[in-house]
RNA sequence: GGGAGCAUAGCUCAGCUGGGAGAGCAUCUGCCUUACAAGCAGGGGGUCACAGGUUCGAGCCCUGUUGUUCCCACCA
C-alpha cells in the first residue's frame, strides 16, 4: 500500500472522495439524543445569489472546526443550515434576469415572479451546498430550512401577529431611507454613509414684496421644490421681526412661512435652514412642530413627480443641476462654496440613498432591547473577543425603530389585511376570508418584511417553532454563533432580541466574531475592485485544507486579515509535511504487532516526544475551549513538524534502520501512536488530508470525525525523561552549529564524549546522537574527561560535550568562540544577580518565581565556570 | 461629535492571569542525507510608536501624545 504513496500530496483526489463519502454514510446527521449534550453552532445563511465569497470561507471553516471538535468531545453537534433569506439582492437579481428578457415583474405577476424566485433559489441552494462541502464543511444538510420555507413561514407570522398584538409594530408615516435603485425602503443599517465631495449653495429667497429676504444653505437643492418653510433660532436676534413673515421659493414661487425653532444654529451657515418636512427626517420634526404641510416631491426611481413643475420628469441629479442654473440666472444663488459631506448609500447596490416620508410598518425596538441587552450584560451572552459587546451595547442603547417593510416580493408578504369597504386594517396569521368589522372584501398588503426581520428568528423558526418540537427542546438555545463583525447590528443583536422576546432565553450563550478577509494591500475584497479571491479557485490550486488552515492561523480572533497566495502555499506545505511524515511511518509499518507499547522498553527520545504529545494535548484543548483556534493550530503545527518531524522521525531512523527487531517494533509502535493522535488533533483544522492519512494507518476505524478526541490521560509523561532530552537536543544543535562554523562536512564522522549528570536517562542515546551529529564514537558518562587542547568543549544546561577535531581546530578561533560564550554567559549571571541582589525582589516576588531565578543563577555560574576554566586550558 | 481597534524583525502578523522577545514569508551560509528541495541543517535581523506613571519587575496595567484603520451619530 504504501508503495502507491508519491512523493508529493495531491489534494484534489482525496478531497473530492472524503467529502462524497461523508455526506453518503451520514456523518453530519444530528438527531435529539437523551445520551448525549447538544452543542449546536448557528451559521450565517449564504446569500444563493453569488458564488462563495471569502466571507463565507472564513465563516465556515470556524463553524466547522469547532463543529468538529465538539463532536470528537461527544457532543451531539448540530449544525444547523440555511441557503438564503429572502435578500433584496435576490430579487434584484431576478428582475434583471428578467429584464434581459424583455419582461418586468409587474407584467408577469406575483405569484409567477415567487415561482421564478424558487426555482432561483433552488438551482443556486444546490451549488452553494455543493461548494460548501468542497470547504468540509459538515453541516448538516438533511435539516437544510430557508427563511421562506412553509415553516419558517409560521414562525414569522406568528411573531409579527404577536408584536403587533402588544402595540411593538405598528405602521405610519414617517421620513424613511428609500433606495431608488432597489425601489424599495430600508432601515437605518442598511444605509452606508460614504464622503463625497459637493456644494454647499446659499441660496436667497426673497419676500413677496422683496422687502426683505433671508438666505439658507443647502447641499441638496432640488429638495427646495418640497419646502415648505424656513427656520431660523427663536433666539437669533439677527432675524427675529422676520418669524411670522414669508418668503417665495425661488424658481419654484410657492410663498412660505418663516418659523422660529431651536433646531435651527445660529453658527451654522447663515444661520437660516431651508425647512422640507417630506425630504428629511429633522425637517419632519420641525414640521410637526409647527404645523407645515408635508410635500413629497420624488417619485419611487428617483425622479421628480407631478408636484415639481418644470421639472417634473427629471433625474434627481438632473434636476439638481438645472434648478443651480436657473437660480445662478435668476440671480438667487449667493455663493457656491465646497463641501465635504457624508452621502448616505444602499448597502446593497450603493446608489445614494433619498430619504422622504412614507407609510410604513415599523418595529419599536426600545422596550424589546432592554432584555437583549440584559442578556450580554449577565453573561448569558458572550461576546468572543469581549470588545465587541461594546460594540453591541454601543448600537443597542441607542437603538432607534426599526423600517421592517420592504417593497419587495421576494419575502414574507406582510399578514396585514385592509377593507376595500370600510377601510379598516386586520393583521392575522392566516388570511381571514372576510372583513372582522364590516364583513366586507379585504386585500393584503403589498409589502414583504425585512430579510433580517425573518432571519433574526433563525434559531428558532428552523426547528420548528411555534411547535413544541423535539429539536427545538433539544437544541434550543443553541451554542455558539460564529460570525462576521459587520453583522453584528443586522443579525446578531436581532436574533438576541428575538430569542429573548419569543423564546424566553437568548438564542445562543457565545458570538464568535470573526473578522474581515481583504486582499493583500488590505482593502476590502469587492466586486467592483476586482481585488477578491475566489476560495474555489484556492481550492483548486492548493486545497480545501491549505485554505482553512491559512484562514485560521497567523491572526487573533476579531481582526481582519490580509489574504496572501504565499500564506496558502505555506499551509500546503505543511500538508505535504503531514504526508510525507505519515508516508515514512506507513512505510515502515511493522504489521506483525498488536499495538500496544510497552512502557518500560521505551528510549529518552521516546519519553519525550509522548511527553510533548501530552502536554499539546492538553494545551490545544484548552486553547480550542477558549475559542483560540489560532494558538490552537500553530502548536499541532510547531508539535507535528517541529518535534515530531524534525526530531523525532529523525532519531526513529536510526532505530528502525537497525537490525534490532524489539527496537523496531517498539519505535513503528511509538510512530504509529504519535501520527494518528496528531491526526486526531489536527483534523478539525484539516479534515481532508488527516481522515485520509488516518485511514490508511491500522486498527483505524470507520471516520477520523468520529472518534474521540484525544485526552491527556490517555498519552503518558515522563517529565524527567523530557527534560534531559531537550538539554540533549541543546547538545545538539550546539555541535550542529560549530560544524556549520568550522565547515566540517557531514561526512566527516566526528568522536564525541558527553558528560551529564544522569548517565541512566540516556539509555540508548548514542545510537540516533550518531546519527544526528554524525558521530563516530559516542561516550556518555557523568565523569569529566581530561580536555586535549585540540578539543571542542561545548556547555549547555545539564551537559557537555568534548569534540575532539584534531587538525581541524583553530586554536585561536576556538578561543574566540569560548570569550563570546563567555562574555554572554556573564551578562546573564550578571541579569540573574542583579535581579537576586533585589531585596524587593526576593520579598514581593512569588516564591517559585525566586526559587526559578535562583536555579537559573546556579546553572549559569556552573556553565560559565566550566567555560572559564576550558578558556585557561587553551592558554 | 461618540465609541473601538491597531502601531512588535524587511513584509504579514502571534504573544494567555505582568516574570528572560516569537512564527510564517523574505534574506544569508552549507546540503539532492533512501518521508518530504513543497525539503534538511545553521545563521543574521527588534530601544515592542513616543513620553510619563504604577510595580521588585511592563510588549502586556494606568495617563497623555502622535500616526493609522474601522464603526456609530451627524448642522442644513
Amino acid at each position: 500500500m504504501q508503495n502507491e504513496m508519491p512523493k508529493t500530496y495531491d489534494h484534489l483526489s482525496v478531497e473530492q472522495s472524503w467529502y462524497e463519502k461523508w455526506e453518503k454514510n451520514g456523518y453530519f446527521h444530528a438527531e435529539p439524543n437523551p445520551d448525549k449534550t447538544p452543542y449546536t453552532i448557528v451559521i450565517p445563511p449564504p446569500n444563493i445569489t453569488g458564488k462563495l465569497h471569502m466571507g463565507h470561507a472564513m465563516d465556515n471553516t470556524l463553524q466547522d472546526t469547532l463543529i468538529r471538535y465538539k463532536r470528537m468531545s461527544g457532543y451531539e453537534t448540530l449544525w444547523m443550515p440555511g441557503t438564503d433569506h429572502a435578500s433584496i439582492a435576490t430579487e434584484v437579481k431576478i428582475v434583471e434576469a428578467m429584464a434581459k428578457e424583455g419582461i418586468t415583474k409587474r407584467d408577469i405577476g406575483r405569484e409567477k415572479f415567487l415561482e421564478r424566485a424558487w426555482e432561483w433559489r433552488n438551482q443556486y441552494g444546490s451549488t452553494i451546498v455543493k461548494q460548501l462541502r468542497k470547504m468540509g464543511s459538515s453541516c448538516d444538510w438533511e435539516r437544510e430550512r430557508f427563511t421562506m420555507d412553509e415553516g419558517c413561514n409560521r414562525a414569522v407570522l406568528k411573531v409579527f401577529k404577536k408584536l403587533y398584538d402588544k402595540g411593538l409594530i405598528y405602521r405610519g408615516d414617517r421620513i424613511i431611507n428609500w433606495c431608488p435603485s432597489c425601489k424599495t425602503a430600508l432601515s437605518d443599517a442598511e444605509v452606508e454613509y460614504e464622503e463625497q465631495a459637493s456644494h454647499l449653495w446659499h441660496i436667497r429667497y426673497d419676500a413677496p414684496d422683496k422687502s426683505y429676504s433671508i438666505t439658507v444653505a443647502t447641499t441638496r437643492p432640488e429638495t427646495m421644490l418640497g419646502d415648505t418653510a424656513i427656520a431660523v433660532n427663536p433666539n437669533d436676534e439677527r432675524y427675529t421681526d422676520l418669524i411670522g413673515k414669508t418668503v417665495v421659493i425661488p424658481v419654484v414661487g410657492r410663498e412660505i412661512p418663516i418659523v422660529g425653532d431651536d433646531y435651527c444654529e445660529m453658527e451654522f451657515g447663515t444661520g437660516a435652514v431651508k425647512i422640507t418636512p417630506g425630504h428629511d427626517p429633522n425637517d419632519f420634526e420641525v414640521g410637526k412642530r409647527c404645523n407645515l404641510p408635508v410635500i413629497r416631491v420624488f417619485t419611487d426611481d428617483g425622479h421628480i413627480n407631478e408636484l415639481g413643475g418644470k421639472f417634473v420628469g427629471m433625474d434627481r441629479f438632473e434636476c439638481r443641476e438645472a434648478l443651480c442654473k436657473e437660480l445662478i440666472e435668476t440671480g438667487n444663488m449667493v455663493r457656491i462654496e465646497d463641501y465635504k459631506h457624508n452621502v448616505g448609500t444602499c448597502y446593497r447596490c450603493h446608489t445614494t440613498i433619498e430619504t422622504l416620508v412614507s407609510k410604513q410598518w415599523f418595529v419599536s425596538m426600545k422596550e424589546l432591547a432592554q432584555p437583549a441587552i440584559e442578556a450580554v450584560k449577565s453573561g448569558a451572552v458572550r461576546f468572543v473577543p469581549e470588545r465587541f459587546s461594546k460594540t453591541y451595547f454601543n448600537w443597542m442603547d441607542n437603538i432607534r425603530d426599526w423600517c421592517i417593510s420592504r417593497q419587495l416580493w421576494w419575502g414574507h408578504r406582510i399578514p396585514a389585511y385592509y377593507c376595500d369597504d370600510c377601510g379598516e386594517m386586520t393583521v392575522s396569521e392566516t388570511a381571514p376570508a372576510a372583513c372582522p368589522h364590516c364583513g366586507g372584501k379585504l386585500h393584503q398588503d403589498e409589502d414583504v418584511l425585512d430579510t433580517w426581520f425573518s432571519s433574526g428568528m433563525w434559531p428558532f423558526s428552523t426547528m420548528g417553532y411555534p411547535d413544541e418540537t423535539p429539536e427545538l427542546k433539544y437544541f434550543y438555545p443553541t451554542n455558539t454563533l460564529c460570525t462576521g463583525y459587520d453583522i453584528i447590528f443586522f443579525w446578531v443583536a436581532r436574533m438576541i432580541v428575538f430569542g429573548c422576546e419569543v423564546m424566553g432565553k437568548p438564542p445562543f450563550d457565545t458570538v464568535y466574531i470573526h473578522g474581515l478577509v481583504r486582499d493583500s494591500l488590505g482593502r476590502k475584497m469587492s466586486k467592483s475592485l476586482g481585488n477578491g479571491i475566489d476560495p474555489l479557485d484556492v481550492i483548486e490550486k492548493y486545497g480545501a485544507d491549505s485554505l482553512r488552515f491559512s484562514l485560521v492561523t497567523g491572526n487573533a480572533a476579531g481582526n481582519d486579515m490580509r489574504f496572501y497566495w504565499e500564506k496558502v502555499e505555506s499551509a500546503r506545505n505543511f500538508c505535504n509535511k503531514v504526508y510525507n511524515a505519515s508516508r515514512f511511518v506507513l512505510m515502515n509499518l511493522d504489521q506483525d504487532v498488536d499495538g500496544t507499547i510497552d512502557s518500560s522498553e521505551l528510549s529518552i527520545a521516546d519519553k519525550w516526544i509522548l511527553t510533548k504529545l501530552n502536554s499539546t494535548i492538553s494545551e490545544v484543548t484548552k486553547n480550542l475551549d477558549a475559542f483560540e483556534l489560532n494558538i490552537a493550530a500553530e502548536k499541532i503545527y510547531d508539535f507535528i513538524w517541529g518535534a515530531f518531524c524534525d526530531w523525532y522521525i529523525e532519531i526513529a531512523k536510526s532505530s528502525l534502520y537497525s537490525e534490532n527487531a524489539d527496537e523496531k517494533k517498539r519505535v513503528s509502535l511509538v510512530l504509529q501512536k504519535v501520527l494518528s493522535t496528531s491526526m486526531q488533533l489536527l483534523h478539525p483544522f484539516m479534515p481532508f488530508i488527516t481522515e485520509e492519512l488516518y485511514q490508511r494507518l491500522p486498527n483505524h476505524q470507520e471516520t477520523i470525525m468520529l472518534t474521540s478526541w484525544p485526552k491527556e490521560e490517555d498519552i503518558p509523561s515522563y517529565p524527567m525523561e523530557a527534560e534531559a532530552m531537550e538539554s540533549l537536543m541543546e547538545l545538539v544543535r550546539s555541535i550542529r552549529n560549530v560544524r556549520a562554523e568550522r565547515k566540517v562536512p557531514l561526512g566527516q564522522k566526528i568522536d564525541v564524549h558527553l558528560v551529564v549528570t544522569n548517565p541512566e536517562l540516556y539509555k540508548s542515546a548514542d545510537l540516533f546522537l550518531k546519527k544526528l551529529i554524525g558521530a563516530g564514537t559516542i561516550t556518555i558518562s557523568d565523569e569529566r574527561i581530561e580536555a586535549k587542547k585540540t578539543d571542542i568543549h561545548i556547555v549547555c544546561e545539564g551537559a557537555e560535550a568534548f569534540v575532539p577535531l584534531a587538525s581541524l581546530v583553530d586554536i585561536e578561533k576556538e578561543k574566540e568562540r569560548l570569550d563570546k560564550e563567555i562574555e554572554k554567559m556573564q551578562s546573564e549571571l550578571a541579569r540573574a544577580d542583579g535581579k537576586l541582589a533585589n531585596e524587593k525582589f526576593i520579598s514581593k516576588a512569588p516564591e517559585a518565581v525566586v526559587n526559578e531565578e535562583r536555579r537559573k543563577r546556579l546553572v549559569i555560574a556552573d556553565m560559565l565556570e566550566t567555560l572559564k576554566k576550558r578558556r585557561i586550558d587553551l592558554d
